[in-house]
DNA sequence: TCTACTATCACATTTGAACTGA
DNA sequence: ATCAGTTCAAATGTGATAGTAG
C-alpha cells in the first residue's frame, strides 16, 4: 500500500488485518531519508561507493527518520543492500555503459543497527544513523561486513520490525523501505572524477589528502612508500590489533552517538523520477529531481520467513512469485526478460520482487564496527 | 595493452581513557 | 562518591596512486 505526501516523505503501510490480541496493528510507519539532498547531489552524479577487502564506510551514508512506530513496542531496524538491476558496468568514455550480465549475488548478509531493539520512542527521537556499515568485496569476510560485487549497482533496503530481541526478529512482519536516489555503483577505486570531488568537498577525512601529503603539483611525495621495515611494523601492528570491527563493538543499548553533520535535512525538494532507478547506464540528462512528489519505491511489508504471514495478507501475483522465491530460491538468475517482464504495475519499485529472487538467503547478521 | 584490484601513504577526525574540579 | 567537563594519545577513515594480477 502507498501513499504519496505532500511532505515527501515514504509513507507505507502493511496490509490491514483483522486486529487481534496476537496481532500488532501495524498502523502507518513512516520513513524519510535524511541528508536527501546530499544524496541527490551524489545521485545525479551516479552515485559511487568504494569497496575494499576489509570494508569501507559508505560516503554519504545512510541516516533516515521513523514515525508512525508503535509506542512501548520494540523494534529491530535491519539494512542490506539489493542489486538494483542484473548487469555488470564499466567506466568508459567518462561514463557508466553496461559490460555484460551480473556475476552471481555474494552471500547476503542484513545489517542490524545497533541500537536494535528499541522502543518506538528511541528510534522517533532522532535520525538512524547506519554510518559504521560497512561495504567489502570479500566474500570471505568474517567482520560481518555487507558484501558487494564491483562494477555491480546497489540500494541499501531498511527492514522494521517489531521484536523484543535480535533472536525473535524472524516472528515479526517485516516493513521495508528504500530510496531510489540511494542507489550507487560498487567500486574499488573512483571512476566518475565528480564523485570523487563532491566526495572531498563533503567527507572531512578526505582533508587529510587534499590539504596535507600533496605536492601543490597534486602529486603526493611517497618516498618511504612500501619500505621493507615500515611494512614489516604495520603488519605487526595487524596481527597485535584485534579486528576494528570487533575492537570497539558498541553494545546492543549503547545508543550511537550522531554526528554533527547529521543534522535533519528538509526532504521537501526531494523527488526522484522512478526512472532514476533503472537499469541503463546513467545519463546525468535523465534526472529531474522538480517533481513535488516523492516516488514510493517500495510497497510490499517484506517477510522473508513468516510464511503464515502471506496468508494472512492477500498478495499480488507478483509477489507471491517473489515470495515463493524468497522460501524456495531459484537454482538460476532471472534472465533480462524474465526480469524485465516482472516490472509492471503500480508499484515504484518492482526490482523488490524480481530481485528479490535473486537473493538466495537472508541470514539475519547483526554487527556494528567502527 | 587494458582493466580491475590491492596495499600503502599522511593527516584530519573520532573515540575513549585518564584526569581534574565541583 | 559521583558527575561533568577537559585533555590527549591512539585508532580510524579518507582519496590517490603505484604495483600487481588476470
Amino acid at each position: 500500500m502507498c501513499i504519496f505526501s505532500k511532505d515527501s516523505k515514504l509513507h507505507l503501510s502493511m496490509p490491514q488485518s483483522p486486529p487481534t490480541a496476537e496481532s500488532y496493528q501495524q498502523g502507518c510507519i513512516s520513513m524519510t531519508l535524511e541528508k536527501a539532498d546530499l544524496w541527490k547531489s551524489f545521485h545525479s552524479s551516479g552515485t559511487e561507493m568504494i569497496i575494499t577487502k576489509h570494508g569501507r564506510r559508505m560516503f554519504p551514508h545512510c541516516s533516515i527518520r521513523l514515525s508512525g512506530l508503535q509506542p512501548f513496542v520494540n523494534y529491530v531496524v535491519m539494512m542490506d543492500m539489493v542489486p538494483a538491476d542484473s548487469f555488470k558496468y564499466r567506466w568508459k568514455k567518462d561514463q557508466w555503459e553496461v559490460a555484460g550480465k551480473s556475476e552471481p549475488q555474494p552471500p547476503c548478509r542484513l545489517y542490524m543497527h545497533p541500537d536494535s531493539p528499541a522502543p518506538a520512542s528511541h528510534w522517533m527521537k532522532q535520525p538512524l544513523s547506519f554510518l559504521r556499515m560497512k561495504l567489502t568485496n570479500n566474500t570471505l569476510d568474517q567482520h560481518g561486513h555487507i558484501i558487494v560485487h564491483s562494477m555491480h549497482r546497489y540500494y541499501p533496503r531498511f527492514h522494521v520490525t517489531q521484536a523484543d530481541s535480535p533472536y525473535t526478529v524472524r516472528w515479526g512482519p517485516f516493513q521495508t523501505f528504500s530510496f531510489p536516489e540511494t542507489t550507487f555503483t560498487a567500486v574499488t577505486a573512483y571512476q566518475n572524477p565528480k564523485i570523487t570531488k563532491l566526495k572531498i568537498d563533503h567527507n572531512p577525512f578526505a582533508k587529510g589528502f587534499r590539504e596535507g601529503g600533496t605536492h601543490s603539483h597534486g602529486k603526493r611525495c611517497r618516498s618511504n612508500r612500501g619500505s621493507p621495515d615500515k611494512r614489516a611494523r604495520l603488519e605487526s601492528e595487524v596481527r597485535c590489533n584485534s579486528p576494528p570491527g570487533l575492537q570497539r563493538m558498541p553494545s546492543t543499548s549503547q545508543s550511537v552517538k550522531v554526528g554533527k553533520d547529521e543534522q535533519p535535512l528538509n526532504l521537501s525538494a526531494c523527488s526522484l523520477e522512478q526512472e532514476s532507478l533503472h537499469t541503463e547506464p546513467l545519463d546525468l540528462q535523465e534526472y529531474d529531481y522538480c517533481c513535488e512528489e516523492q516516488m514510493v519505491p517500495a510497497s510490499m511489508p517484506y517477510q522473508p520467513y513468516r510464511s503464515l504471514e502471506y496468508a494472512r495478507y492477500p498478495l499480488h501475483s507478483n509477489e507471491v512469485d517473489a515470495a515463493h522465491s524468497l522460501l524456495h530460491p531459484p537454482h538460476h538468475q532471472l534472465s533480462t526478460a524474465e526480469h524485465n517482464s516482472q516490472q509492471h504495475g503500480y508499484y515504484h519499485h518492482p526490482q523488490h520482487y524480481s530481485q528479490a529472487g535473486d537473493w538466495s538467503q537472508y541470514p539475519l547478521f547483526s554487527y556494528s564496527c567502527r
